[in-house]
DNA sequence: GTAGCTGCAAATACTTTGCATAGAT
DNA sequence: ATCTATGCAAAGTATTTGCAGCTAC
């Protein structure tokens, strides 16, 4: 008898969840997707597989369709628009909408955490801040919120390269 | 010799401020218009005229258009767009995004404020925490970005109404 | 075998732009 | 008089949808 994690017919849900607390490189299987009732297509393990082995990473849906059609993948557009908003209803995947009118998505890890991001080169960072958490859900119950969910974005210019430095001279024309 | 606050040509621009600051009611003028380059036009001059005679209000480039058109005020959606995002650009008004797809501006009366927004019916609260302004530039500073501008969005559902009530019974469903 | 997926093209939603006319300074 | 703004329609960008054929289970 083999041992599993978890209880009963969720059991893939609560590995997963086990192996994201633990850091553990998070694989998601065709059982995977068949427990949260998609099917487990070529699309959809290569797009969730984009994202599992990428570090930090926060892509569009046209990073996803160039990325994988780079890896000889010609997956339809509209198939990626429809798998990252599936993935992200069944919690795979997270959204953002950072400055740009495109939408972002990166893989769920299960760590909340907010992002900063260079105005300059794209790059972006994220970070955990208990003070500011806290600090959110007091406004939110002296405004008589029930709050789901909240996006923090810091934008700026980060120190690598030349962003700072080509800020500074842009600011210096206008 | 009358008395101006401010120095030379920008008076308009120290006094505009000076007002706000002191929470006095804020008129743009044809002249405030002017000294940002922009033609004092009847258009021009409703539109920010709306936001100003408005409470909390926080209105999509559709909304303006509605509202003028119920005033009898016929102007071509392109123009709203165009002076929006000229407003926007001379300091006037601020832009967000919130959750859905649309820009919505609100009247820059010079403090700062964060927001949170209810998913049900679309009810907008300010809100101003020193804290978390406080984090989030020492987080800036850590990660050595040089930070120009941060969005902090609280979505949820509020007391008012049957919001937070509606919300219950649709994850109820789900 | 059937329910659910994919690709394509067309549709949609929001926003921007080209151009001829109208208006502000 | 000149330079800029406006309105309209057309274009643009991001995303969604209808439908016929294909695929996982």
């Amino acid at each position: 008898m083999r041992y599993s994690i978890g209880i009963g017919r969720k059991s893939g849900y609560y590995s997963r969840t086990l192996r994201s607390i633990q850091h553990l490189p998070m694989t998601t299987t065709p059982q995977d997707l068949n427990e949260r009732g998609l099917k487990a297509t070529l699309p959809r393990l290569r797009i969730i597989r984009l994202f599992e082995t990428s570090r930090d990473c926060h892509m569009t849906a046209e990073d996803v369709y160039r990325r994988l059609k780079e890896d000889g993948l010609d997956i339809g557009l509209a198939t990626i628009y429809r798998v990252l908003t599936q993935f992200e209803q069944a919690g795979l995947l997270l959204r953002h909408h950072f400055e740009s009118d495109k939408a972002v998505y990166e893989i769920n890890r299960g760590h909340h955490h907010d992002h900063i991001v260079c105005l300059h080169c794209g790059k972006v960072e994220e970070f955990f801040d208990a003070e500011i958490e806290k600090r959110q859900n007091e406004i939110a119950q002296e405004k008589n919120f029930e709050v789901v969910d909240h996006a923090l974005y810091l934008y700026g210019y980060c120190a690598t390269g030349d962003c700072a430095e080509r800020r500074r001279a842009e600011s210096d024309e206008g």
